[in-house]
Parts: C-alpha cells; sequence; structure tokens
DNA sequence: CATGACGTACGATAGGTGTCGTACGTTGGA
DNA sequence: TCCAACGTACGACACCTATCGTACGTCATG
C-alpha cells in the first residue's frame, strides 16, 4: 500500500498552523499565516481539501464551518521531509548532510551542547553492541 | 539580479554526473547515470540545454557532441540546496533541522568524530567573540 | 556516393502545484 | 422576512517538471 504522499511545501505552511493552533477552520488558518504568506482565502480551503483526499488532515463536518485536524504529529512529517531529502540531494548520504549544515553556520551554545549531548548519546548506543 | 536558479531533482542527478566526470556530452552522462535511473537519451539532452539556459552548466560547443560543464562546484550548491531546505521546511531553525538528523539514525563512529570536531570548531569561534 | 548511426533542436505531453474566480447554499440580525 | 456576510464546492488557469518523439543535419565507411 502507498504511504500517505509527503506535504508540499504549501500544505507544509498551513500544517505548522494546525499543528501549533490544533483543529482549526479555513478561515482560521488564514489569519494564522505569517503576513508575508498571505493568500486568498479560497486558496487556504482549497489545499485543505486536497490535503483531506491525500489523507494528510481529518475534517470534522459537524459545524457549518469545517475542523481541519492535522492527520501526522509534526515530529514524524519532519522527519520523512528531512529523510527524503537526505536520500534525494545526498544519495542518503547523512554524514555529508551533517558537514553542509554545522559548516559555516550560526548555532548558538544551546544548540551546540544540544546537539553534542545527541551525538554522546549515540556514541554510546554504538558501544553497547 | 536574480541569482542562478536551484536545479531541480532531474538536474541535480546529472550535475552529479558531471562533478564526478567533468564536462562531458550528454551520452556520456547518460551512460554514466545509475542503473535505476535509466531515462531516454533526448530526455538527458533536453535537461543539459534547460540547465544552459538557466545558467548552470556552460557548453563547449566545438565539437560536433557539445560537452557540458558544470558551472558552480559541488560544495556550494549543495550548501544553497541545504539552506534552501531548511529554511522552506524548518523555517530556518538549522538547530531543528540538526536533531531530526542525528536522531534515530546510524552515524558510523568516523561521522561521529568529524561532527564533534566541527562542533568543536564552531564552540571555539563563538568564544573568541 | 548513398546510407545508417549519431547528434541536435524543438515541440508535445502528462502530471503536479499554487492560486483564484464563480456559483451556490445557509444563517443571523436589521 | 429577507439580504448581506460567510461558508463550501468545483473548475480554471498559468507555471513547472520530467519525459519523450520527430524532424533534420552530418559524417564516416562500404
Amino acid at each position: 500500500m502507498a504511504r500517505t504522499p509527503q506535504p508540499t511545501d504549501a500544505e507544509l505552511r498551513l500544517l505548522k498552523v494546525l499543528w501549533e493552533r490544533g483543529g482549526s477552520t479555513a478561515r482560521a488558518v488564514l489569519e494564522a499565516l505569517p503576513a508575508r504568506r498571505k493568500v486568498g482565502y479560497t486558496t487556504v480551503l482549497k489545499i485543505l481539501q486536497v490535503m483531506e483526499e491525500k489523507g494528510l488532515v481529518s475534517v470534522d463536518r459537524g459545524a457549518r464551518s469545517h475542523v481541519y485536524s492535522p492527520r501526522a504529529g509534526r515530529g514524524p512529517t519532519m522527519r520523512r521531509l528531512v529523510a527524503d531529502f537526505v536520500q534525494r540531494t545526498f544519495d542518503g548520504a547523512t554524514d555529508e548532510m551533517l558537514v553542509h549544515l554545522v559548516d559555516g553556520r550560526a548555532l548558538d551554545d544551546a544548540a551546540l551542547n544540544e546537539l553534542e549531548a545527541r551525538v554522546a548519546a549515540l556514541r554510546g548506543r554504538e558501544e553497547d553492541r
């Protein structure tokens, strides 16, 4: 069976709003969109309808204004997007991706600490084997 | 002035061949393509022609078979692709991207060492300020 | 010198995406 | 009650991408 497809860019923008706000009407999503990204109301509605067809959101048609909710969580969705990108762009070479990402980029201390902790944790797990 | 556009997926596949082999004819690129990715000869030629229009490759029309060469290096191109992806997907939050990337993924010791070294280098630079 | 292999140019196509416009139904308040 | 505001459904559109088919030129060699 084919998995539910990846969200497109426009779809991802709306999903971010839904993850943030929880179930929302089309109008609520429209109004929560970042100012730079304003778009027509019917555009938002259309994208939500397409996402429902694709299985990316569920919809409650109880009230007059339908309420849309994300089907998949933010974490798993993002992970799939990242995995696909690494596959497409680096033929799956995660380490190379990491190098490009860390290099020449502004990461604050907190981010570096977080990263080191995760690296340490991973290393520990490898040594267990 | 608008910068030269990002390569699409199909274009990137051909660019990888050009980076690997250096300047090549359409036929050479076709034959160097991974077996799983075989495609018609005119498809390859067309993509190369489109890339020339976009400024992604240069072409030497001296010989009967034109020779195509990448205009930008692999490193800068990949960096731009990664930066765009992080922007689109994580609204520029590189640290979050890193977390998703490192988490639950098979990185061997060498990759972890490399990563730690880069983190250390970055940390050093920050402390200089 | 004729012909087949090779090469290029160019148009066509199918599928996907992002954006709306329009038609039409519903509903709450003047 | 009735109409303006709100909501949905649906089709249209322009733009990209990826892929190929066809027309046509050239060149070497039998």
